[in-house]
DNA sequence: TTTGTTCTACGAAAAAAATCGTAGCCTATG
DNA sequence: CATAGGCTACGATTTTTTTCGTAGAACAAA
């Protein structure tokens, strides 16, 4: 289901990604650990804390109290974004098709005899496996 | 090789998207195309205008004289810009593995038998045709 | 109890992105 | 020639996104 309406912005994706890496996550901890990256700006801690409560009042973010501090749980998960991302890619820019753009993928990159096998087994797999309606 | 250093922004990357449709395009052309959009919100045609004539300054755009207007020109392609975003997730959501973001891709939408043997065929192609190191 | 630490909540302010108004230049047309 | 229309350049202004400073509550240690 997606953000209801909103994306988020730059910064609250990468506050997004943060808690995906480190699961449910106290803004001490995030904020910690977005200074820890290489591209960091060395943000103040009231910035991240900021932002987490303003996540949370667009819906991005539920949380629960432990004890003094708040624990905060993205309300989407990695898949689920990636997937409206990947949507959104697929839509503009290879006009609706998923197959031009695995192929672009598999094209692109150098691919492994052992990767290309892996393919093959998954592809074994769907059909076999998958008794879609 | 990407844009130099920065990313464009929403906007940059929606008059992008518009000249990778419409190829090579006068100001006035962008804009009815935006204009023209779903979700559009009725931008005024100095506003494209500026838009375009930042990103030329910031070397998204390249441009020539005809006539009296310009016309204008992306300095990045489509596939190049898509290669690069598609790079960003791979790594940060799929550890490096572009054969997971495929899977992942073949593993969600329901795929037709068609496009299944459509795949096939291409890994054949790819695995005969190419001698790679 | 006083002090120091760690939270949250807010209210602004700074920075970045997006929008628009106005002016000046050509050129076609009456 | 005068007027209208289309185009660029440029200087703000508005809106959104980011950032931070300050204040108050809770709590542990001196």
């Amino acid at each position: 289901m997606a953000f209801s309406k909103n994306k988020p912005t730059q910064r609250e994706l990468a506050i997004l990604q943060v808690l995906w890496r480190l699961g449910p996550a106290t803004v001490r901890q995030v904020h910690e650990e977005l200074n820890q990256l290489e591209d960091a700006k060395k943000v103040g801690y009231t910035t991240t804390l900021k932002f987490m409560q303003l996540m949370h009042e667009k819906g991005f973010l539920s949380r629960e109290m432990e004890g003094v501090s708040h624990i905060y749980t993205p309300t989407i998960s990695e898949q689920e974004n990636v997937s409206q991302v990947l949507g959104k890619i697929v839509e503009t820019t290879f006009k609706g098709s998923t197959m031009k753009l695995v192929m672009q993928l598999l094209g692109n990159k150098k691919t492994s005899k052992k990767e290309l096998k892996e393919i093959r087994e998954f592809l074994d797999d769907l059909e076999n496996g998958e008794e879609d309606s």
